[in-house]
DNA sequence: ATTATCTATAGATCTATAGATAATGC
DNA sequence: ATTATCTATAGATCTATAGATAATGC
């Protein structure tokens, strides 16, 4: 009997009923991009296989062509899911800090987003996701850049989501002490303190 | 006759004669060298194949196994030869200026040292890659600590190679806009304002 | 004779697909 | 009957190795 193994049940919040464990398409999909979500920030593009992603759903590696039509195509739905809200809920002025202490949390919540960990896993994968990666980037250096009046405010919106993507990749996926371990405190601190400053830089002319 | 790609010629500068092409196993374990940096540089571990690195060093893919055992050990050698040399040349207080300005310069001459894009490329690969990147990241990090006089010296460093990492991160591996056509020097007066005081950041105490 | 180089191929992955099986809705 | 799910496998890579070939040094 080969499917001892089925799907855990807890999942397909959907529907209303409580112990659905049975044939449902939208729970399938929603299973297997959560899993994909999780697994892309974990080991990203590459090292997250179908396979993998489709028995951490506890649902056939098919499936996940069937529903989705290929990995990319997957990847491109992860990352059109997640980010965008954060993004969205954010006040541009406070952009940064959330980003940035969302980084600095460990394995948080189902809530939290992990686009940008995805991002920084992903890097040198193809070309395509390399675009992927860059759409959610400008998204935050949009809004990072409004923050300065600078003429220049564009360069120091980039040279903040630079700092804030060079401190993940050091502390998440390099794991570099002591900055590892460092309290998120400080770290908010020292880089508040200093990114106040190019950010806020007085204006060339004016 | 299958022999017509020859290995370039010019290369071999080792024995003294001019034009060397002949059976040559320490010319041959250079080109392989210089191939494997170059590739790596420009696509990371995994994308660049030992194909790849073998054809561009015009010598049949075997020969990488020979002389390296296995693609992890040449990427290893290509590591520990690059940056070093850099890391040492330079006195503390210039490297970040040196290190940040050699990340954006173009494709400079084979002299400039392209190790951090290699590690930027490269993230994500297998646990060993990590480690051999970790390594670098240190000797970076050690140096740019001794810069801050504060007890936190050592966070303060590797937020500013987390900085530096950033920087090449976006405008060479993701090609961020405006930051990938940014003026170098205007880059390095921006960031090097607000490094200087994350840097030179009073101590706690004292 | 030694050994640098080449040919051919084993062996391990991984994505993707074709077609069989079986659970649901009418 | 419809369609969600599963089995089996094609097909494309890629690293690595065993053994053949051929250019050098004595």
């Amino acid at each position: 009997m080969p499917e001892a193994t089925r799907r855990a049940v807890e999942a397909a919040p959907c529907g209303g009923a409580t112990g659905e464990h049975r044939r449902d398409a939208q729970g399938t999909r929603r299973l297997l991009l959560d899993a994909a979500s999780h697994l892309f920030a974990e080991r990203g593009y590459e090292r997250a296989t179908v396979r993998d992603i489709a028995s951490r759903a506890g649902v056939n590696q098919a499936l996940l062509f069937r529903y989705f039509g290929s990995k990319k195509a997957l990847f491109g739905e992860v990352m059109a899911r997640g980010g965008q809200e954060q993004l969205r809920a954010t006040p541009p002025e406070r952009l940064f800090e959330v980003a940035l202490r969302g980084m600095l949390a460990e394995g948080a919540g189902p809530g939290t987003d992990r686009s940008l960990e995805v991002c920084l896993r992903s890097i040198g994968g193809s070309d395509e996701i390399g675009e992927a990666l860059r759409g959610l980037g400008d998204e935050y250096a949009d809004v990072l850049a409004t923050l300065s009046r600078a003429d220049d405010g564009a360069l120091r919106g980039d040279l903040a989501l630079s700092w804030l993507l060079g401190i993940g990749l050091m502390r998440v996926v390099v794991g570099k002490e002591p900055l590892a371990s460092a309290d998120p405190d400080a770290v908010c601190r020292l880089v508040g303190e200093a990114l106040t400053a190019l950010l806020e830089g007085l204006p060339k002319t004016e």
